[in-house]
DNA sequence: TGCCTTGATTGATCTGAGTCAAAGCTATTA
DNA sequence: TAATAGCTTTGACTCAGATCAATCAAGGCA
């Protein structure tokens, strides 16, 4: 997909900056936004929001009016079942996006909390479509950030159905860990935001499940857990435990 | 999300006219194209292709260059483990699109195989972006469609996890249900495509378990099944079995 | 026509994960 | 610092679904 090039005459004297390039430039580099892109995005998340751990960013059924960059902190994205059981369908850390939930109609489908006290920049989507308008390559680029979050979630999904507890385990934490190196942090060393319950919530299983998993994983001396805090000792067999799973890039 | 209007001034004549407005109609006036923008569409799909039961339409790492809209006919899409067997991701009808597995890449993800004769229009997604130059709400509304495909089987998949195998079958009898009934089928009463086997792997079961969960169905009256031919006779216990996993809409 | 392949059904057995329960650990608050 | 509420771990038991296996039905072809 080829990209469009910024028109030479481009007016953006009238956007005010406050929030910076926030973390969108991680984001938006590897889809191919120039440096100016990156800039007017920037210059768009003109609201820097503090969410206290627990706090709400958004409720499932509200309007949908922004996107949110995370500055800092963690989310879980999760929807309440009829019976009061809630469902975690997603972690969004540092770095990421929240908000593309609602990218297909105009409401939010499902609850943000935050599982730290958290910092975020919100993007209006007004805002966003507006410009996009002088700028057709912005929504167009923003479109491909979005399908690529939306896909990268999808492609995880779909394998869990018919995989043992162990490996969507392993594939949990591996992609966890490939998250947090792409946003510089340490790959093998690694703090779980999420209470077992949570994590077995988001990969269909309970958490005496998943307690286990990650016991029998340190009784392999494949990762050492203590609590909260993952270390892994050998991201080789760990892989392994994924299984045949292919396409989880 | 508001909607751009169309330049007034629009010149389309140099766009051949040769697949009218295929099956894209019912595909995009709900998301808001206007008839002029379906028009243009319907134009591009120029390439018309038919592809016998058991052809592929695109494979897993092909080059992305086309969308596909389904004129006729049935699609799975799969991808093949290390081991050789394939996992089935989605199931596809006439006047759905197909090729969005690519939409955040250079290339394919899966593999599009037919399950029964089957006839596409080919909408080459360079000339779409290139129309989109001129008319940037048409690409918009395009990842529109495409994000609301995709959120639509993340969010069914989403839930399999956390289903028994009865569940996850009544979801996928509902959701094809639903599906045939906005195309303008008989919602009680259709064909199954694809075989157990199938259905087991997109739903994470095997091909016996799901003959079973068909039978006792069956058993308790819910539906009646002859081989491949579907009937329901009470779709509202059917609806019952899928418990209380909200959003499935 | 009968052979052969492919897909569907059903039964018997086994195993992985859910359930229930108890006890240990951590973090928060008074 | 103690009290308490919320997590986590581990064990014992149960059951849904996988596995193995046999049989049956339908369609293709010599």
């Amino acid at each position: 997909m080829p990209l469009q090039t910024l028109p030479d005459d481009l007016d953006i004297s009238h956007i005010r900056s406050s929030c910076a390039t926030c973390s969108l430039r991680e984001l938006c580099l590897p889809v191919g936004l120039n440096e100016e892109e990156i800039q007017i995005l920037g210059n768009l998340a003109s609201h820097k929001r503090k969410i206290p751990r627990g706090g709400y960013l958004h409720h499932a059924g509200s309007n949908f009016q922004s996107l949110f960059a995370i500055r800092s902190g963690f989310f879980k994205t999760c929807i309440l079942e009829q019976d009061g059981r809630q469902q975690v369908t997603g972690f969004h850390m540092t770095g990421e996006l929240l908000g593309l939930d609602a990218i297909s109609g105009e409401m939010h489908t499902c609850d943000a909390v935050a599982l730290e006290d958290s910092e975020v920049c919100e993007i209006p989507f007004a805002k966003l479509e507006e410009i996009s308008r002088t700028i057709p390559s912005l929504m167009h680029h923003f479109h491909k950030i979005m399908s690529r979050e939306i896909v990268r979630d999808h492609g995880v999904m779909l394998l869990l159905g018919s995989m043992k507890a162990e490996e969507r385990l392993a594939t949990f934490l591996l992609n966890l860990s490939r998250r947090l190196v792409m946003r510089g942090y340490s790959e093998y060393n690694f703090n779980l935001r999420m209470t077992r319950e949570e994590i077995g919530s988001y990969l269909g299983l309970k958490l005496e499940t998943v307690s286990r998993a990650f016991s029998k994983l340190q009784d392999e001396n494949i990762i050492t857990i203590d609590n909260k805090q993952v270390q892994i000792n050998d991201i080789g067999r760990l892989k392994m435990k994924m299984g045949n799973s292919a396409c989880l890039r």
